[in-house]
DNA sequence: ATAATACCTACTGTACAAGTAGGTATTATA
DNA sequence: TATAATACCTACTTGTACAGTAGGTATTAT
């Protein structure tokens, strides 16, 4: 199930999307928009902004934009980057111990085949759809 | 992501289709096989029985054996029994409480869209498909 | 100098997942 | 009729992770 990370993420990037115009939005703002914690927005924007999809600057008068336009954002890459794990069981999940069953797993299949429609489903919608 | 509930329950089903010949499997013995908990699964089971995906006999000699054959089955209808919910996120679980900013949400569409995909690929495989 | 911002790190309460535990009810069989 | 083996039921426990709260530092416009 998506966490609120994503969730939240998403809200974001949406407000910023819609605010930014030609300058930068503070998060203080989106927060108030949306009805979200502040602070707990500070913990899950980090990612998002150090692999490039949003800009921040500091300092009175700074805040974030996009730096792509928002047809160029699928939503899978912003969920990947916030959402702890995407994967449908933990034994998918990143950094999981190898399974002994592996081989023997009936089931091992029919999880992969869920991760990849869903990332297919979230690869092909963007941004801008949400806007 | 699913639990550990949904995913004991398909292994259930599939060893109960593997062995049941023309009699009843006891639990004890899928148990073993699985090398699983008999007691965890003894939890698991209810909805299943509850149902009438499966039928317990008790007493000695009893078991479970399924009711109908195993191309009969789709993977959706075992996971939405047994685990709490496929609702890829809260707001869309059932019994969450309505939210008020459904009207202007502009992201419940896409959620939507994603439990349609997820429950459309676990409807389409069937339990004959994982034997 | 000050105010407003991004950015950083530690801590906390609650809920739930994943079991453990100890029973009762039912049925075949010796 | 006693016993063993099963399904079925309900309470309790433990660890972990989610969803924040809290209190700072660094940077920049005015």
């Amino acid at each position: 199930m998506i966490s609120t990370r994503g969730r939240y993420a998403l809200r974001v990037m949406i407000d910023i999307a819609s605010n930014q115009g030609d300058g930068y939005v503070p998060m203080k703002e989106v927060a108030a928009r949306q009805g979200l914690s502040l602070k707990y927005l500070e913990q899950i924007i980090p990612p998002l902004t150090g692999h490039g999809l949003i800009k921040g600057i500091q300092g009175k008068g700074g805040g974030y934009r996009l730096t792509k336009e928002p047809s160029q954002y699928n939503i899978g890459e912003i969920l990947r980057l916030t959402e702890k794990d995407l994967a449908p069981v933990s034994c998918l999940a990143e950094g999981a111990p190898e399974c002994e069953r592996r081989q023997k797993c009936k089931t091992v299949a029919l999880w992969e085949g869920l991760e990849k429609v869903t990332n297919e489903y979230l690869n092909s919608k963007t941004l801008d759809e949400l806007l």
